[in-house]
DNA sequence: GTGGTCTAGACCACA
DNA sequence: GTGGTCTAGACCACA
């Protein structure tokens, strides 16, 4: 499939990987009813524990991404891509919100503020994400 | 002193410690030749663990920002302000840059930004902030 | 036939269809002699493995309200009715001992109980099911 | 502390434990602020497998029933009773709900089951329990 | 001391 | 084959 793993870093495995499957689910490169690798096949494509995996599985579970068919595997559920999408622009724009304000508390001017924005936009637009 | 700790939360509380006594040097709360609380005062005023409070003042150490006055206890270095004001404006940059870029990456689109942005300044601008 | 499978959930195929069964014999809908449709058939039918169906047949024919018909399939027992209305009725009679139980244990009260029984058994009679 | 755990039957050790957790909740035994037992200390005191206690808290967290103090354990949320109360009164009223639609519906009359309703509040209520 | 993550490996019911 | 549970044991950051 279409993970990216760093061993190393912050956040753990299973939490990249929770990320990245709500990611695609938002991004609709993953649609409901469709089926995601399994435990074992996962943890051998990715070189990591089964547990691992399943850990990941079962928050997507808890968080209503995935529904689990009895002895089959794990599907997307259907109803899952407003959740996914709305939870992740909350987040987004709640986490943009906090850093703005912060760093005006923090002593930035609006000045500043708007010259880094510009030059993070400017990044993202020649390189064609917008 | 003036700290308010969060035990709950992902921020480690030595780390807090050390944020707010940066962000108090930059802001010229405490200056330079100031005495810090002993590790033990603060401890027990905040009801912390000392090592924790230790840990926090060798990490300032480290950064320069306070220095041991031998036996006496811990003041502020005469030349941390403009260190604390840096690495305050740093921090604070870096985390407009990565809110930014998560929120382009999470499928903001610039427009949405460029709302967000408008909409935390103005907030900010017309309280007299800037 | 006249199945209605949840892969999802808790209640295993195989069992699901056990108890469809035999609710239908009890309700008549399935009588004495009459054949079910085979295991490959149904199998395909429900898009389940053929194991599953087997497994459910194995059961009620443990259970005594099938018999195989030598290389020919399986039929309903004709001394089979009266049975799975009395195993319907235990198993029914013992999810409401069970609800009861639990919901008192929960902290329901036994005016909240019958208030909610008697507005339960309401929308019944009215409904002209009793 | 207070568990009863049966390492046979089909409830999982952990779910055991999560049930338990927020039922004290919901019964004021286990109130906001309160110090649960620690991992390894509630491990070996029930002979149990780490792992399977932390999974339990973990689980607790994600309910919003727990919060971690870094370092320190962790404690009943201050505002878990309602949740836990709200949620235990919603699943038990639907149990009796579902219990008693699936019940006619499966055959039992009006008056069987209010001959069961009698007969299950009659052992509580002389039980003292209500 | 505390909880969190990860590995390794066993066993289970279910399909 | 599938996921779910549990054990055993290691390592980590944090207090």
């Amino acid at each position: 499939m279409f993970f990216k793993i760093e061993a190393s870093g912050d956040v753990p495995i299973y939490e990249q990987i929770v990320r990245q499957v709500k990611l695609a689910v938002a991004d609709g490169v993953l649609v409901g009813g469709q089926m995601v690798p399994s435990v074992r096949q996962l943890a051998s494509e990715l070189a990591i524990n089964p547990n691992t995996i399943a850990k990941a599985y079962t928050q997507l579970q808890n968080d209503l991404v995935l529904e689990p068919l009895r002895g089959r595997g794990m599907v997307v559920r259907r109803d899952s891509i407003q959740r996914c999408t709305k939870a992740r622009d909350a987040i987004v724009a709640e986490n943009v919100r906090q850093a703005l304000s912060s760093a005006i508390a923090g002593g930035l001017s609006i000045d500043e503020l708007r010259g880094l924005f510009e030059s993070e936009i400017s990044k993202h637009t020649t390189n064609g994400k917008a």
